[in-house]
DNA sequence: CACTGTACTACACAAATGTATAGTGAGAAT
DNA sequence: ATTCTCACTATACATTTGTGTAGTACAGTG
């Protein structure tokens, strides 16, 4: 939570909270922080300033994804990774899982055979993001594609086809990240 | 910045801030979040909620390592990078730095513009592997490549040229990983 | 069927908060 | 000596925001 001018007052001792607006002021004009004007508690600090490293987010790592959403078959765990809180900004608080790439169905958009790729399973979805999904029974990592209001999974690799769903197709989360080890 | 009640009824398209404040008190109560009362933007996340992880190494970020090696010119750090140990298994205790690719001239490689990568300062360049270099004062990553008893610098991009060194080739450091935000 | 709880809407109001105007005193600059 | 800037105080006021009361629509239950 980003203090209000008044705490800031309080915090160092200025009687007028007009005090500690000339100093937010000064600090946004010399670049530290970044003002959303009218707004309470809008103070932001600049990336720079941020001190990143300090909070991790641990993953759960997923074999497979049999059915259902993903939390729901988090026996299937197997393991952890931590990544620091700002590589995932803004969707470290969403359900995310990681998975290992298995395959060169992705390579198109420079996701490679065993990578870790993290998903978030909250978020929507959109054309041409990279999602796990559940395609008649079976998991994957592919791009979804829509064509005539059908929605598709498309290999980013020439050498494979498309995957058209017969019966169903269940998007289990959405790629946000991904790790190599080289 | 946490959401007002005005900002979360808005979001979820109620007509009534009642309806986002009823919510926040059932996941209050649920224990999924903790409230301040009376403070604006005063929701926090439960800390089984934000989950901060286990054992994770933080790398400095470096944004230009224009000569020497990088840890003297520790000046030029622009921030951390934490992940977990498991990813830079073996090479932990190594010295590593990290930094943003610019530019598409590795994509052969699935490396692409905006990736971080984590170099290992301390680790002995072999042919073919990423490293981050200094050719003829400028800094750049590129594949080493060697021939005729000399090294250059490859890129894995057809549509540019290979590196060849004038005067002078330093390698600062070895790829080991990569991090991407999708 | 009436009853109950859920999930909201509509509205209100006080408190919290951002922001502005005017002024003060110390010290530096001219 | 006068002016000017800096770093604040004092105060005010319009918004923003948290929170409460009352009421509606509806699905499910006995």
């Amino acid at each position: 939570m980003a203090p209000t001018y008044r705490e800031i007052a309080n915090h160092f001792r200025f009687k007028s909270t007009k005090a500690a607006a000339d100093h937010v002021l000064a600090l946004e004009k010399k670049g530290y922080l970044r003002r959303h004007t009218g707004r309470s508690r809008g103070i932001e600090l600049t990336a720079s300033v941020k001190r990143t490293g300090q909070e991790t987010i641990t993953v759960p790592i997923i074999g497979d994804i049999p059915a259902g959403t993903p939390e729901q078959k988090i026996e299937f765990q197997s393991g952890t990774i931590s990544v620091d809180s700002t590589i995932l900004d803004g969707i470290g608080h969403h359900r995310l899982f990681a998975l290992k790439v298995k395959g060169d169905s992705m390579i198109g958009r420079g996701i490679y055979d065993g990578d870790w790729v993290i998903a978030d399973a909250d978020a929507t979805p959109n054309e041409n993001d990279v999602v796990v999904a559940l395609i008649d029974g079976e998991n994957t990592l592919k791009a979804l594609a829509l064509k005539e209001n059908n929605f598709y999974l498309r290999v980013e690799n020439p050498d494979y086809n498309d995957w058209v769903p017969v019966n169903e197709l269940i998007i289990q989360g959405t790629a946000k990240a991904l790790i190599r080890r080289i």
